[in-house]
DNA sequence: GCGAAGCCTTGATTTCAATCAAGCGAAGCA
DNA sequence: TGCTTCGCTTGATTGAAATCAAGGCTTCGC
């Protein structure tokens, strides 16, 4: 697939499609002499669901812009339980600056679109450019921030809030529609009910259940197993303990 | 409380007695002529355990240095289920920057010695000085992969696996002595048992019962409630789950 | 020393979610 | 078409940790 190279009309050459959208990724801080540099060296690739993005030939010694789909991070201790401990959208930047292995399974959980590039050229760009440093830093912050909230459901929530907080965090990560204000929400679910169990710490049944209880209360509407239809969110978000 | 301004074999000035031991504070990324600039705003304070830091008159708008002591950060619920979020040790980094308000409360664990420099102070010298940044990025993803591992453990493990867990990391953060290699430690815990299933996302009764469990087989030795002896490091490890 | 307040431990009981078990429905394949 | 597999739901039972309850240590100030 090829990458595009036409200009922006501030002058700023556009990498991808994708990071000219939003400018969490990697390209919005970099000047016009290492977007085109940094062209040169990338790569896009499509991946289904399922596929293991660590491990995978094409992804180590890389780091990539998610452009669009789901990516979750799972750890697993040793005897198989397994958790998730991350979930990156369009446009997160996938890798761990600093350190070769870091223990953390990333597996595309929808088709995942991805924009990959040597981490020998990022690194050397971010000796180069403070701004890329500055971005990375607050794409970092931000993700400890959501950590933190992450470990607050763990810790302290019943089952119900934890999966109407679930359904809360996707709709406003994956409903373009449903932002701030937006008062409905509707999108499918990127993961299925044995991952969001993973996902909040709950098995595939107890999951299951919640999901029906709401349903049953009006609260949500499911189609399909996987499309949610949220009317009021105001609701959903009362019954999320914060 | 007066600060030193002595200079460093290599002819660095050194801030405060306590960034020359570790460099994983702030100080350690500065040059010279900003270390001198840094310390004319710089003030240190003496907290006794239970003092709110957030919200205190003398830390709201300033960043600060752990220099002795553990600090909680904790986050709560609106019906008043409290979580810890995080632990502070020395020479950790406190305070969040690009964001004025956190939610997040910080108290001293322990007696606690601090550094404080103004905000506007550290944020002038994070444009000018690269290397502040990535001493605040390289934190920051060590502070990432913490909370990631502390998700696993709220996520999927069990009362006595979360208890094994936390003496693991306390003693690995407080005890000089026990380093990579070590077969045994001993410290005081810096947390009430109260506090420890705020940290663990239990009560303080299943906290008690696990330490009284983990005592009767042998694992740990507790004096005074508060002060641990692990004596083979190895056993109590096995117990966590991974 | 004495009393009070916190912190900690222990026991009895309850409860919420896990586990065990079974069946449904859609998708993929022979 | 029929078979298998996978994801999902639902029901019955179990179990781990919460809750409720009481009492014992420390530490403090008086």
């Amino acid at each position: 697939m090829s990458i595009r190279q036409d200009v922006h009309s501030s002058g700023i050459p556009v990498l991808c499609q994708s990071c000219e959208a939003r400018h969490r990724g990697v390209c919005g801080a970099l000047d016009a002499d290492q977007l085109v540099g940094l062209a040169k060296t990338s790569s896009k690739h499509q991946v289904e669901a399922g596929v293991e993005l660590v491990g995978d030939a094409e992804t180590v010694g890389s780091y990539s812009n998610v452009l669009s789909g789901v990516v979750k991070l799972t750890k697993s201790l040793s005897d198989g339980r397994q958790q998730v401990v991350g979930l990156q959208f369009a446009p997160d930047f996938l890798g761990r600056p600093f350190k070769a292995e870091s223990e953390i399974n990333a597996e595309a959980a929808t088709p995942v679109a991805l924009c990959s590039f040597p981490k020998t050229v990022i690194e050397r760009m971010m000796k180069e450019s403070p701004g890329l440093e500055h971005r990375l830093l607050k794409q970092a912050l931000n993700e400890l921030d959501e950590a933190r909230d992450w470990i607050v459901m763990l810790g302290r929530k019943s089952a119900s809030e934890k999966v109407a907080s679930f359904l809360v965090l996707i709709a406003r990560n994956i409903d373009p529609a449903a932002n701030a204000s937006a008062p409905s929400a509707s999108f499918d679910l990127p993961l299925t009910r044995s991952d969001i169990g993973d996902f909040l710490g709950l098995t595939t049944e107890t999951v299951s259940r919640q999901l029906t209880r709401l349903r049953a209360e009006g609260v949500i509407r499911i189609e399909n197993n996987r499309h949610v239809i949220i009317d009021d969110m105001k609701r959903l978000e009362q019954r999320c303990g914060d």
